[in-house]
DNA sequence: ATGGCGGCAATTTGCCGA
């Protein structure tokens, strides 16, 4: 099986790209959604339930929202950090096949002097405090999302243009290693890899063209999901879609 | 040094993302 994460930067554009693509997916058990942009009330839950699948998600109009879709039943849902409470709805948790998953939008940060700066530290400092807490009550748990955050200089297309700032910066890296050192891995880098792999690229620029990008999109895994891990693929192919969103999917294979 | 693209919401323009 497989489980996956996209940032869709809006569901009502992406819809059909979603639809599509786990169709061509089929070993894709669950996928995590964020910036699905779309209220609750007009979610197309509908849709979704219709073309044979299973949805649990938390939305706001706009920014933010997530989602998980599966091909099996959800169960347990969480919504958002029960311990910070946050009008933005940035985290859904469930239990999929036996597994744990907590889909994340991550503060962006903007930059390190603006004020949502601090919100990200804080908002990271809670998701740490959920991870301890949840990988105690599930073994099986992976952690997938949007994290805005690229762990290693390797992760970035041209360092010398993003050093020491927003996504990058030595604070957002500590708290990623503080998540790795909670018995965390980064699944992608548990394979060899081709160099330059990014999961983002800016709209502007021909970015994509250009593989101008940026590895921001992650799965987690906690240990005895990471021994069960035989793959970890960025799947590029969204990205060339007619109106794509500006991440792709991250997926992990578990045997 | 700035904005560049794209989505969205409120009204031709601004905010935000990363």
């Amino acid at each position: 099986m497989k489980i996956a994460t996209w940032n869709v930067n809006s569901l009502k554009v992406r819809l059909p790209q979603v639809l599509d693509w786990l169709n061509a997916n089929p070993d894709v058990t669950a996928l995590c959604l964020q910036e699905t942009k779309m209220d609750d009330p007009v979610f197309p839950k509908e849709e979704i339930e219709s073309a044979g699948f299973f949805v649990e998600f938390a939305g706001q109009k706009t920014y933010n929202g997530v989602a998980i879709i599966a091909r099996e039943a959800i169960s347990d849902v969480i919504i958002n950090l029960p311990e910070y409470p946050d009008a933005q709805k940035r985290v859904i948790t469930a239990t999929v096949a036996g597994i744990r998953l907590i889909g994340a939008y991550i503060p962006n940060g903007q930059a390190l002097d603006s004020e949502k700066f601090p919100y990200k530290m804080a908002w990271l400092a809670a998701m740490k405090a959920f991870l301890i807490e949840q990988m105690a009550l599930h073994p099986k748990l992976a952690l997938l999302g949007d994290y805005n955050i690229a762990p290693e200089d390797r992760d970035v297309h041209d360092i010398t243009k993003w050093q020491g700032g927003n996504l990058v910066s030595p604070q957002e890296r500590d708290m990623f290693a503080q998540w790795l050192q909670l018995g965390l891995v980064d699944s992608f880098r548990l394979f060899d890899q081709p160099e330059k792999s990014f999961s983002w690229w800016d709209y502007r620029g021909f970015s994509f063209k250009k593989n101008a990008g940026l590895r921001i999109d992650h799965i987690l895994l906690s240990p005895a999901l990471a021994a069960q891990c035989t793959a970890c693929e960025i799947d590029i192919e969204p990205r060339k879609n007619e109106r794509p969103s500006d991440h792709t999917p991250v997926i992990a294979t578990l045997s």
